[in-house]
DNA sequence: CACGTCAATGACACCGCTGTCACTCGCCAT
DNA sequence: ATGGCGAGTGACAGCGGTGTCATTGACGTG
């Protein structure tokens, strides 16, 4: 009796469960979704087979049935940056229990691949999206658009928000640590960047704001698109001294880098921060447990990933959401790197 | 006329490119799955009338219907330890253009989040599996082996294989770099370890075997469960020199705690390797570039992740598949962290 | 006692796509 | 002329669930 039609995948489906226990298939759809709709002694019979059978629910078509994926996508662009793994943390940690499973994708800091993944996630009929701010291609911005789907900018403000946004403002921040550099006594600053995103250029122009505003120079800066790695910070610290070899201090995009950096002085016995001086961004553990500690400045990561994570679900469960654009700011760390004890 | 049922979700169909260019949807279905069997200037007009009208393909339905999801699951035990996400770099690669689909996961090292991701990822079909090696619950196992799907573990080498493996030994790992430190003339070794999983406990069970055998104290042991930081090996050579003061070289679990370790030494005086020398574990980045250079054994970790994605693919594609269970070996990078210029 | 209400369950169509098989038509070999 | 063949296209029935509405029977109420 329990022949099967020639197409079926073998797999224990809700009406195998139903014909076990002798009800409708739809029962067992509500014993398991409405649970509180079954009577008890059914749904515990109703448990007893599905355990037995090894029923797992096959969501495609449920999502297929009912027009819901209970999915929402996180693009991130680097899954080896310890910057997004933080931001992930918070999002998967108010995604836990929502009952919304979150996919996860890596664009590789490319707006293209960014799209595509767009598209597959679209075609999984996600209710919602978490990217990342900044550019994105024309088609990416229409595939959303037309979407009507809610959409999360997170890591900057963006002038013109496709839809919510959390973050930080990177230009500020640049302009503060400069600033606060400045404050420190040191004329001379450099700049240090790779993996030149948005964000990254963003705060390049506070740090050219911050010494144009007090009248200094600023063409010590050397950006590359390559891939932030601490080999790099080294060299960008090289290449830096040797074309501006009055350079005091030297902010660098991204803690990375400026621990990189920190390293190749220490080997080279260039002491910092008397003989350079160096900040980094963002706050990671690292900065904190080098000698000297490292000047940096901290980002909220983890509670970016929350508050996207929160503004989404708000909207998911159509509840009114107080702010679109909410700006988490972030603290300078003025440590020994960027001490005033100098000569 | 183009009135829609009250079901309807209001996305763009393969019916409504079907009527736009006045063919049947199957044709269409043809025209993106089996292009070569559309004629040329039908496919143009098709690829047109997709553009127009922003048709995306709902992946649900055609899994659904075709009984195959070109989709598989990767779950890694997290996703902010820098091993996983080169490995996780390797698996990408491999399946860039092989048409699956990558779902990611992470279980936190539990078992029992791995389970349920298991039991997750089986709902939205997927057709094969890459799980980190290691223990996992009884379910687990019972789920998988009831799938029928491919599995690969990777890292480690389990005993009992539950279907195919790529990793490297790490009691042996363990062992041959304890033995070399002993080699190196060191007597004294002690083990701090840091988020204790499977392998991590492996590597100890080499440093053991390694010190038993040349008749060595191997009592200087500190281990948590408690993930791994910088500050944490910090931590952990403060506890061990401060209970077995004739410790005079400590391997750690993870470049993460070694170079934390180091970090402590920098602040407290103590010289790198003259006082104390220290090794780590998988060649970080970072082992390379801090003064000392760091001991380590540097472990595959891309080649980890592409041998897995390949044997997969192979089984996938109902390839034979050479061999099940792949050692991939590690190195040991002997530097001046455990140099010999002792006193 | 008739009636409305509510809890518990079922029947049926449909979600959007693909497997399968059938059909049409032009062309070439016989 | 006839038949066979392959290229190109279509009809139909699912895939495994869920939305919607119907049905049944027990119970409380005026």
């Amino acid at each position: 009796m329990s022949r099967r039609s020639r197409r079926n995948s073998g797999r224990v489906t809700l009406d195998d469960v139903a014909r076990h226990v002798g009800v409708s298939k739809i029962t067992i759809s509500r014993a398991l979704r409405q649970p509180d709709k079954v009577s008890a002694p059914l749904k515990t019979k109703i448990e007893h087979a599905i355990e037995l059978l090894g029923y797992i629910p096959n969501r495609q078509a449920g999502s297929l049935a009912s027009a819901r994926s209970h999915a929402i996508a996180l693009i991130v662009p680097s899954l080896s940056n310890g910057v997004f793994s933080e931001v992930l943390r918070g999002v998967d940690e108010v995604f836990q229990q929502s009952g919304y499973q979150v996919l996860l994708g890596h664009s590789g800091y490319s707006i293209h691949e960014e799209e595509r993944l767009v598209n597959t996630y679209l075609s999984y009929g996600v209710e919602g999206f978490i990217v990342s701010s900044g550019q994105h291609t024309e088609r990416t911005l229409a595939l959303l658009k037309r979407s009507g789907l809610p959409v999360v900018e997170m890591m900057g403000i963006p002038k013109a928000p496709l839809d919510m946004a959390v973050g930080l403002d990177h230009e500020a921040a640049g302009h503060a640590i400069t600033s606060a550099l400045i404050e420190l006594g040191y004329r001379n600053i450099g700049f240090g960047g790779a993996r030149m995103d948005f964000r990254a250029q963003e705060r390049l122009n506070g740090w050219r704001r911050a010494l144009r505003e007090h009248g200094l120079d600023d063409t010590a800066c050397l950006t590359t698109f390559s891939p932030s790695t601490y080999h790099l910070g080294g060299a960008l610290l090289n290449d830096i001294v040797g074309r501006f070899p009055a350079t005091e201090a030297i902010f660098f995009c991204n803690d990375d880098l400026a621990a990189g950096a920190l390293f190749e002085c220490q080997r080279q016995g260039l002491r910092v921060p008397t003989d350079m001086a160096v900040a980094g961004f963002n706050g990671m553990d690292i900065t904190d447990v080098v000698s000297p500690r490292l000047t940096t400045v901290v980002t909220p990561r983890r509670p970016i990933g929350e508050r996207a994570a929160q503004l989404l679900l708000k909207r998911l469960n159509a509840e009114p959401v107080e702010a679109r654009v909410v700006d988490l700011g972030f603290t300078l760390a003025l440590r020994d790197s960027t001490s005033i004890e100098r000569a």
